[in-house]
DNA sequence: GCAAGGTC
């Protein structure tokens, strides 16, 4: 007698064997794949594991042209199934040969039914023996012994269910995603996807709610009045008893009846116990949230940690909505397991010392147990078993919570002190953990204790501080990834196992990105939700996920022949597409602008900013007949500026305009361009948005010093135009640094020479101050001589190497000649720094 | 090139 059985995959199939087997197996291979040969109970066993799904539905080969098929004629094409890994068809025939019984032993849910029926499919080719199935929710020797001696009849319903999800699956996700993305590519020159899905569409869904609430969110003022008081003990602080007052003539008129006071009466004072429970035993998603909150781990690498300690046997099938554990379930020896373990021993022997009572939750699916550990172990045994990085973390938490669940409630004591200040109610509250409970097994709720001072009640407090602080309502927070899964568990859009994976699809889709543990919506994904939810707003909320779903239960449960359940979720499918069609061009045409202001923000060079009259975005247009700022808005948007005719442009990012808050461009290497406006030295604000960037003090006046440079002369002149003037070094590159002279606090200058002939290594930068009225920057002078000076200057210098009244006369000519020009060409002089 | 669901 020959038993064959399927497993949903190797590493089950290994465990399965090694315990059947009791470590005495074969690991043999069959058509090139790992299968496992030993002895139980008088018969010869085979196991093979499969790699979850080995068959998928696809179109018929004539529909794969996008451009040739309009996407709504797939809604009347029936999908093919086909086998999607032939090497494990071949095997799965060649041991089906061998059998004279054959055991679906997949993981233990509708998935696992289909895929054994996949298995059952193929095998039925080549035999008729009996097909049976074993029924286990986790690798333990105990569930696995007990499933394969009581195998049941496979699950025909269980495994049509998931065959109808998958072909309206694959309807509604095809003709959908290739209608948007073929319309939207109509308007704008794109080749990416613009997918949608039962799952993803909607998981997007909740992102833009959140982010539309956080748009219209307008922030209140609202008012706190709060004391500092002090008693015998220390101080502490008080609140008004109004709380959040939105009236400021309220609480400007509490805060005034508060005036002066210097004392405060502790009316009462109430200390009460409250009780806190230890949390619900771990499902899927209640996991995720928690190794994302407290570990810092993506609900992806959690979930597959969990798989990988669930095929190591050290925790339960990690894919559960119950949070509630069986009636018979063991906690007695699993507990005592801990109990010799020495991390976990205290808590352990503290759960073994009294009878236990598990903490419950409300959910029991009839799928799996709460995720739990299936025996105790130590770290280092859980790192070396499991390649994972976090897995040791992973397992931790989950043994923990466990033995939280069995452990009694916190208990904190609560102070509640009222006190009255000029007849003015004020509340002040403590909090102090009396018994630690579950907590103590459970480090990551950081419970911290807000201490209240010693006081009694009818005891005078001093008023050290009264203020009245405003502050504003703020506005709903991003969602973080651990919100998003327990909204989506809510409303029940995927599976444990693929909720992660749906968040990943809409990242790369460009449809929202996540930062740290937030999720943000970017802009495809913003017009692509409100164009679905103008037109079929059915599909951005979570009911389209519930229709289909409530169809395939029924087919589950009997109620519903297969056949019925997929015309009647066609019908669904085929109404919702006559709304996208019926909506085409409200719902593409936002979609379009987006990917075109994408497009056109990615083009730093010629991107300008948005548009004041559209919010689209400008951008430089460069055609035939010239250039031009245009919106990307176009047609629809007009708005353009004209842009000078010549000249290399280069947006400067730095410089705003602040006369109309435009976009700067440098127009080769002479003057600036604010768009919108024109040249800017014809602009009065030009001083403003080009401040000079001063030297130091005028030591004549209190103008401040800054470089004056042309074409062959350069020097420092005063902004208040006082007339004095400080030569500079002639040559050499000179650059204003943000570091002082610290003797005379005048800015630095990096000046780097020119390489001159034979200078050799020299090093040819140095910092230097210049003011000829501190000794470093006579140091300085005295170092160069006369002969590096401008020439213009050079004959005052020589006579009177400190600044003296000759140079100031003289100067002020210089200045005058200069100023004229400065304010219309300085900044094309070269004078000062532009960034780029 | 489309979905969601398994798993590697």
């Amino acid at each position: 007698m020959t038993v064959v059985a399927f497993a949903e995959k190797n590493k089950a199939a290994a465990q399965i064997a090694s315990i059947l087997g009791d470590g005495e197996v074969d690991k043999i291979s069959v058509e090139g794949l790992p299968a496992y040969e030993f002895k139980w109970k008088g018969e010869e066993w085979l196991v093979m594991g499969l790699s979850g799904h080995i068959m998928n539905y696809d179109f018929p080969e004539k529909y794969n042209k996008w451009s040739e098929v309009d996407p709504g004629t797939l809604l009347g094409v029936d999908p093919e199934k086909f086998v999607t890994r032939k090497e494990y068809e071949a095997a799965i025939k060649n041991l089906a040969k061998r059998a004279d019984k054959i055991i679906l032993a997949c993981d233990y849910d509708r998935e696992g039914e289909n895929i054994g029926f996949e298995a059952k499919t193929l095998a039925e080719e080549v035999t008729n023996v009996p097909v049976s199935r074993a029924r286990f929710s986790a690798l333990s020797p105990k569930e696995v012994r007990k499933a394969f001696e009581s195998p049941v009849d496979p699950d025909h319903n269980l495994a049509m269910a998931a065959e109808a999800r998958q072909i309206l699956d694959l309807k509604m996700g095809a003709a959908f995603t290739r209608f948007v993305t073929l319309s939207v590519r109509e308007k704008a020159r794109t080749k990416d996807v613009l997918s949608i899905g039962p799952c993803q569409t909607p998981t997007c869904g909740f992102v833009y709610e959140r982010e539309k609430a956080i748009r219209a969110f307008e922030a209140k003022d609202f008012w706190k009045i709060t004391a500092i008081f002090a008693a015998k003990g220390g101080e502490f602080e008080g609140t008004h008893r109004a709380g959040n007052i939105h009236d400021k003539e309220k609480a400007a008129e509490i805060f005034k009846r508060l005036k002066g006071a210097k004392e405060g009466l502790v009316v009462k004072k109430t200390v009460k116990e409250a009780k806190t429970s230890p949390p619900n035993p771990l499902n899927t998603t209640e996991f995720l949230k928690r190794a994302s909150k407290f570990l810092g781990i993506s609900p992806e690498v959690a979930l597959e940690t969990a798989e990988q300690l669930y095929l190591a046997g050290f925790t339960s099938y990690p894919r559960t909505e119950t949070n509630k554990y069986a009636d018979d379930f063991d906690f007695k020896s699993l507990v005592f397991d801990f109990a010799r373990q020495k991390e976990y021993k205290p808590f352990a022997e503290s759960i073994l010392s009294a009878p236990i009572v598990p903490k419950n939750g409300e959910k029991d699916a009839h799928d799996h147990p709460p995720i739990h550990p299936i025996r105790a172990a130590a770290r280092g045994e859980v790192s070396s078993a499991v390649n994972i990085p976090q897995a040791a973390e992973v397992y931790d938490l989950i043994s923990r919570h466990f033995l939280a669940n069995l452990m009694p409630a916190a208990v904190f004591e609560k102070t509640h002190l009222h006190l009255k200040v000029q007849e003015e109610p004020f509340d002040s509250s403590g909090t102090v953990l009396k018994d630690a409970g579950w907590l103590e097994a459970y480090p990551f709720e950081n419970k911290k204790d807000k201490l209240l001072p010693f006081v009694e009640e009818k005891e005078k407090v001093d008023v050290k501080k009264l203020s009245n602080t405003k502050s504003k309502t703020s506005p709903p927070k991003k969602l973080t990834e651990a919100e998003l899964l327990t909204l989506m568990d809510k409303h029940g859009i995927g599976t444990k196992a693929t909720a992660p994976t749906h968040i990943e699809t809409n990242k790369k889709r460009g449809y929202f990105e996540t930062k740290g543990k937030t999720v943000s919506i970017l802009d495809t994904g913003f017009t692509l939700m409100e164009g679905l939810s103008l037109s079929v707003p059915i599909l951005v909320r979570p009911d389209i996920r519930s229709k289909i779903e409530a169809l395939i239960q029924e087919v589950e449960d009997g109620k519903k022949e297969f056949e019925a359940a997929l015309d009647e979720g066609t019908v669904l499918i085929k109404e919702m597409y006559a709304q996208l069609e019926a909506n085409k061009k409200e719902l593409t045409s936002n979609i379009a602008g987006t990917i075109k202001d994408e497009a056109a923000l990615e083009d730093k060079k010629n991107y300008i900013g948005s548009c004041k009259a559209c919010g689209h975005v400008l951008r430089i247009v460069q055609t035939d007949s010239g250039r031009f700022v245009g919106c990307t808005g176009y047609p629809d948007c007009r708005n353009s500026f004209p842009l000078p005719k010549t000249g290399a442009l280069t947006v400067l990012r730095s410089k705003e305009c602040k006369k109309e808050g435009a976009a700067v461009l440098k127009v080769g290497n002479k003057y600036n361009w604010a768009v919108g406006i024109g040249p800017c030295f014809k602009c009065e604000l030009e001083k403003e948005c080009y401040p000079p960037e001063t030297v130091g003090p005028c030591p004549e006046c209190d103008g401040s010093m800054f470089l004056i440079s042309f074409k062959d002369n350069r020097f420092l002149g005063c902004t208040k135009r006082c007339g004095y003037t400080h030569s500079v070094p002639k040559t050499g590159k000179l650059t204003l640094l943000d570091k002082a002279c610290e003797s005379c606090g005048w800015k630095l200058f990096r000046l780097k020479e020119e390489k001159g002939e034979g200078e050799g290594n020299e090093s040819p930068e140095e910092d230097i101050c210049i003011n000829r009225r501190c000794t470093e920057g006579i140091k300085y002078w005295k170092k160069v001589g006369p002969r590096n000076e401008n020439r213009a200057q050079q004959k005052r210098v020589s006579a009177e190497p400190s600044a003296g009244p000759g140079e100031k006369s003289t100067a002020r000519s210089a200045e005058r000649q200069a100023t004229g020009r400065v304010s219309k060409a300085a900044s094309a002089a070269g004078g000062r720094k532009e960034s780029k």
